[in-house]
DNA sequence: GTTTGTTCGATACATTTGTTTGAAAAACTT
DNA sequence: AAGTTTTTCAAACAAATGTATCGAACAAAC
């Protein structure tokens, strides 16, 4: 009855499982990864996964709804200050964008956790996908779009989405293929390259859209 | 006598599992899939997979040696014929860019399944990342910087390649992430919006390239 | 101190996993 | 047609997996 240390939300065990399941499953997605293996980071014993959540599947839904959805929005309130202002250019909605995603984490690692695991349900969708989607994702998109929009009055619904997905992919992309990109750049993933990032995405796609503008222009 | 198998040279028990094998590891990942689930599908026992392959490891490192490799390089074969021209204008580069990735493949169905395996590649690299990455990524990157730089000679290094990245990036994820897109759209990814894909790409990447070919004129 | 509810951990359990085996069947060679 | 090799299959195997059980440890309330 009494709430003791029923608040979970502060239950030392329940709090280092969630931390390193994130990881884990980060790092190696959901079938790869095993109770076994998370326990035992969390250093605690097998059962406790049951225990505090019922089972491994709810134990990655739970890493969704108390980890990455609070740091979705977060990284969303960001740009909120943006929406509030009576005009602003295409160059500061991209790098808001830019920023948020690149530099709005605490830390790198953060960073790279936070990317992995919603590629990872992209990739392939599972009961956490439908509420990253629409808790996180569509919210998120509606939210440049809007910003966008306001910018670009006269380009037509259709090619504002596509404008919103190249941006966002991009930054997605940079974000969570970073092998890829130190390889093919022979650059480290410090700070200074994701500011450096940030310039080319924003130099980058405020020159895409004036292909729109151009459009805009004409009408 | 009854030679229902083996004369069929689209039929033998190899194949069938190799293609069987390509659909689910594309489909739920290397760890997800299950040896039985493969030799269901491909209508044979357990043991085929240990007899013809030496294990489920290999026989995923063989789906990308056979099935993926052969693809990726017809890929890269349509963009060579530009390499072979004397010029050729940033627009023609990337339109045949997004056209080799989007409309080389014969079917939706491979194109979808192609994306999916290198995706999970990068997302959680195993053996066959070394195999992609220096067989079909970076002679294909490389490829794309060479007629890049061909149009935009005074551009530098670094900047090149982060272009090549954003362009490569694009594509690989409206292909990949075909369901958001789809979501975010509001539309079937059909052939006509393949289509209206390259369109969209070509014009976004060309006028993002104006950045540089502005800074080139200064200089 | 006793009671009561919560957390934890060693162990057990039933499945499922990838792989092996040995013999039958089929295909090929001579 | 007989002999040899290759391929297929059912069954078995050990290891690993997610989950369940049950009692000990613990803290708070009485």
């Amino acid at each position: 009855m009494n709430h003791t240390k029923r608040d979970a939300n502060h239950d030392p065990t329940r709090e280092r499982i969630l931390d390193e399941a994130e990881r884990l499953f980060a790092d190696q997605g959901y079938a790869a990864v095993t109770v076994r293996q998370i326990t035992q980071a969390a250093q605690t014993n097998v059962a406790a996964v049951n225990y505090h959540f019922g089972g491994k599947q709810n134990l990655y839904l739970e890493v969704f709804r108390q980890r990455w959805l609070p740091r979705a929005r977060r990284i969303r309130a960001r740009l909120e200050p943006l929406e509030e202002r009576e005009h602003c250019t295409p160059e500061e909605v991209i790098r808001a964008i830019a920023e948020a995603l690149f530099l709005g984490f605490s830390d790198q690692e953060e960073r790279v956790r936070h990317s992995m695991l919603i590629m990872r349900e992209v990739t392939k969708p599972s009961a956490a996908f439908e509420v990253v989607a629409s808790e996180a994702v569509r919210p998120f998109l509606g939210l440049v779009r809007r910003l966008l929009g306001k910018c670009l009055p006269e380009v037509d619904e259709q090619r504002l989405s596509l404008y919103c997905l190249s941006i966002f992919f991009q930054v997605l992309h940079f974000n969570f293929a970073r092998n890829m990109v130190a390889k093919a750049m022979n650059r480290d993933y410090d700070q200074d390259f994701l500011r450096l990032l940030v310039d080319h995405m924003t130099d980058f796609s405020v020159h895409g859209l004036d292909g729109a503008r151009a459009r805009e222009r004409e009408a």
